[in-house]
DNA sequence: CCGATGTTTGGAACCGATTTCAGTTGCGTT
DNA sequence: AACGCAACTGAAATCGGTTCCAAACATCGG
């Protein structure tokens, strides 16, 4: 109808013609109570006509909100990174959040640059699988808001799944193939998820006198997974646990490139279930964690945190996980006594 | 060393500390040039103690520009997208820029909706596979930079790559091989790439004098391309090429699920060339695009367009691409006469 | 009808930077 | 030593909002 403003229309503007001065207007877009009916409506109607949008910059000046969040991952092209940014952004944008996506490509010093330059643009941050250690990134966090994800801090609001009962689901799913020996190709040594997972691992294995190998990937990419499989061939492992599906398609690529069965020669599981997981072929046996929920949970958190809301039991979530079987395990193969 | 300020340090606090006034911290800050050498000294010392970082929203208020540029893509756990991020944070952040992600979940309304509320927080946008149509997007960006991704648009700077050719270097391959119907699995009516890659398929397979057919996806996604795999099946076409890569995997695990050998009985080729597309089993043929010079080119046009900077031919590039064969296309099976 | 109370409203201060403008300083000339 | 010019610096205005404060107004009870 009326013509879109090529300048920009600010406060000033929506109260002369209104009427009213720019107080008014401010309260009556904040908050209709203050302001009478009447004063309201033509405030309404004159920001509509004008089609005006408050100026977030000037709006963040004064109130110290930004109305941004920061989310923080190793690497946007894993998809379970990707899938748990738009389950951030649809909560965040609930409120009236936008998101700013940092990808410090698995690397800690950028993590922790990255962390200081933007800590002032942003309300707080949602750290996702921190690869920086926790000291390093202490000092900036101190003035900005945090929730971790997949990261168990100390005094930090986190949710993180529960990688111990999903390694042991694993472990027990191969265990009960007649796997004896199994080998875990580990992810990045800063990462929380990484420990817990072999912890699982561990346990479940030596509760049944079996026995586990473990390698760290050079990275958990698909790159860091093709280089590791030899290294895993070069064992006796019948089974490979894998810190992430990105990592077991790399696996199951050279395994297939070198002719070694999957599963009949070796079985390999996953972690994360991400959507390609179901694509290969076989399809990969794969540990599912509550992307979505992780994603939605963790922006309440911060959300709690920046309102100063608090939490009854605690801005502390572990969400479960569950053992997706499909194609990528099987049986032990018979061996030559043992 | 020094503690890290747990109130916010401001211009003043460095200036009183300097022995300064704050126009001259801002200044040394800014461009040393302007001020000597001593002053420029002490200022940038006294920063450093106080671990100052200019407040971006006060910085925003008054130059007018945020720092942020926004990035709309259709759906970031898309491979192509999420490299394209990448190429795009890399950029930007080489010019202290900050990217604000966008997802539109593949939806035009949404995309519209976005892009207004956004477009006072961002300098300018990167309209990446834009899915909304050009006049419900106009009235918003003539107040902001905008600079799109594969899409060409009438007046506004673009970096596409060249679909046509890609479509034909696809076609030409499968026609090489013996196939005689292909079939196209679109992607969304609006997306340029989509009529391109049509339209040099069209081309190529008129000029052999052989058949194609083509179907919509009811959406460029793995389900998309499972759902669409038996409108493929239908038709008696021996091979099939899909708008992308994500739609090519989930023809090809439908085609498997279903005992369809490929490329034995069908041929399939994809568009993008994500990483898993190599990982799949058989390996995916596909038409690859220069995704990180997509990202980076793209940056530079907009942070031209920002700086007032003309482009000598124009801010419009069309990048080449280039089929890369793998296993998924083979000989055309024998068929009964025809 | 008046004072007390409560609700609306506008003026002005403020957030933290940048930038204009004018004043100060330093330096080279003559 | 005085002058002019350039380089440097600080005070103050400004960006566009929000919010405190006090004034204006309306409403109510006595």
């Amino acid at each position: 109808m009326t013509d879109e403003p090529v300048v920009t229309v600010t406060i000033k503007d929506v109260a002369r013609l209104a009427g009213v001065s720019p107080a008014s207007v401010s309260r009556a877009l904040a908050d209709p109570r203050q302001v009478r009916p009447g004063t309201r409506e033509r405030v309404h109607r004159a920001a509509a006509a004008l089609g005006y949008h408050p100026n977030q910059a000037a709006r963040a000046l004064t109130t110290g909100r930004t109305r941004t969040i920061g989310l923080v991952v190793p690497d946007i092209t894993n998809p379970i990174f990707s899938t748990i940014f738009q389950a951030v952004q649809g909560r965040a944008r609930q409120s009236g959040y936008s998101v700013l996506l940092v990808d410090t490509g698995e690397d800690p010093a950028t993590e922790v640059d990255l962390v200081r330059t933007l800590a002032r643009q942003v309300d707080g941050f949602l750290l996702c699988s921190p690869r920086a250690a926790q000291e390093d990134l202490d000092p900036f966090l101190r003035a900005t808001a945090v929730v971790t994800i997949n990261h168990r801090g100390r005094r930090v609001p986190c949710v993180t799944s529960d990688n111990t009962d999903g390694a042991r689901q694993a472990a027990e799913h191969l265990l009960a193939l007649g796997h004896r020996r199994l080998a875990y190709v580990a992810g990045p040594a800063a990462s929380s998820d990484n420990r817990e997972r072999l912890r699982g691992l561990r346990t479940a294995v030596a509760a049944a006198g079996a026995e586990l190998t473990d390698f760290t990937a050079v990275s958990p990419t698909y790159d860091g997974g093709t280089a590791a499989a030899d290294l895993v061939l070069a064992t006796s492992a019948t089974a490979v646990i894998a810190f992430n599906d990105v990592i077991a398609l790399g696996l199951l690529n050279r395994f297939t490139a070198r002719g070694i069965g999957v599963p009949q020669q070796i079985s390999l599981v996953g972690f994360d279930d991400i959507p390609f997981a179901a694509m290969t072929n076989p399809p990969l046996t794969s540990v599912a964690v509550a992307k979505q929920q992780i994603g939605r949970t963790a922006v309440d958190f911060l959300l709690d945190l920046l309102d100063g809301r608090q939490r009854s039991g605690g801005s502390r979530l572990m969400l479960p996980t569950h053992l997706i079987v499909r194609g990528s395990t099987g049986a032990a193969p018979a061996t030559f006594a043992d």
